[in-house]
DNA sequence: CCTGCATCAATATTATTTATTGACTCACAT
DNA sequence: ATGTGAGTCAATAAATAATATTGATGCAGG
């Protein structure tokens, strides 16, 4: 089963079978059909996911109740509230899947010794750390920077298969767009399109 | 919030406003869309749920992975997986919302605290476990006894209120018919009634 | 050899989700 | 002051999913 997990380990790291028997013991598996909550606003976070089939997403509602999307995941990526995660306070974001999907999940005690006994997990979540904290600056900073239209692009030219399978609200709630100017950025787009061809 | 709760336990015993402060204590409540779940198969039952609005349903998947539903639980119902509640071994029942629904929770330690310190609370609950073993025998009897014809109409006659408010798919399930099955009763007794006007 | 129901497959109906459009407002950069 | 980019609100359209019905056929038991 967590198969398609120990791949996406080892192209970073080098894994003994040993090693992935200890995995075996500590992980778990987990169904999310469409919709369902992996971890709801006012729960904390005890566990990291990696998905393994589907798609899921984190976000948060904002005042206005908005949900303001945060992030998505598709297979092989993880998933979760880190900052609940490492602190155990309450978490203010909701993580739910948009299609039917496969978890692996490790939970707080788990990832812990997992982290002291393989050392090379360790250094996987370093690894991971960093390029997440490298692209979440590379996304705000285009959040600041660039229109409606140019967002859409970068997004579709960086994540074309995540466009194709999500709803287009979730889209543009990514890109801190309303529905409606996302609708419109894409109709003013195809309309280029056909004027080229 | 938990109004409706103590109107429901307020029937059957008499609660001093101390107990209500105590009882609050002790509940969560909790909110659940549509299809989301209460209890998966697999899990651990950690709390009963008393619905205060919406309706949920407990089933389990057989052989065939078909559902069969054990119970619908419309406001004012108490739902849960009352073995793995008790025993903390894995339930093989999945427990879901059929509407947006809203719920009070008591968890096992609050439970049994509850019990302990209220006399009230452990009578009330003694009451529900009797009626609900009458009303589950009754159940049995009637599946093994009456038709496909005879188990809808009692139904119907007890619980019209449940019939309208869940997809004829699930009362099928509920009384152990598929439902082309229920839906041709159904059409059967629409005629017959016309002829009687 | 009926009767009552299950099964399978196709189709119809209804509800829900998602997307688009129009008319309008506001901020702000020219 | 004015045009542009995006938000807002309300209505509608389109797409998808959930639910229900129907017909044909099979099978077990009185």
């Amino acid at each position: 089963m967590p198969d398609h997990f120990f791949n996406k380990l080892s192209k970073s790291i080098t894994l003994t079978e040993a090693d992935k028997s200890i995995f075996r013991q500590y992980i778990s598996v987990k169904k999310l059909r469409k919709r369902q909550y992996l971890l709801q606003e006012g729960e904390v976070c005890k566990s990291v996911a990696f998905v393994s089939k589907g798609i899921l997403r984190s976000y948060l509602v904002d005042e206005k109740s908005n949900e303001r999307i945060i992030q998505f995941a598709p297979e092989g990526w993880f998933i979760s509230d880190l900052y609940s995660f490492v602190t155990n306070e309450y978490s203010n974001l909701n993580i739910d899947a948009i299609e039917d999907s496969e978890l692996v999940l490790i939970n707080q005690e788990a990832h812990a010794h997992l982290e002291n006994i393989i050392p090379e997990f360790f250094k996987f979540n370093c690894l991971q750390y960093r390029g997440a904290y490298i692209a979440l600056q590379k996304r705000l900073t285009n959040m600041f920077t660039l229109s409606a239209e140019e967002k859409y692009i970068k997004l579709l030219n960086i994540y074309p298969d995540i466009i194709q399978r999500v709803p287009q609200h979730m889209i543009a709630s990514y890109l801190g767009l309303k529905p409606e100017t996302l609708s419109r950025v894409r109709k003013k787009l195809i309309v280029k399109k056909i004027g080229h061809s």
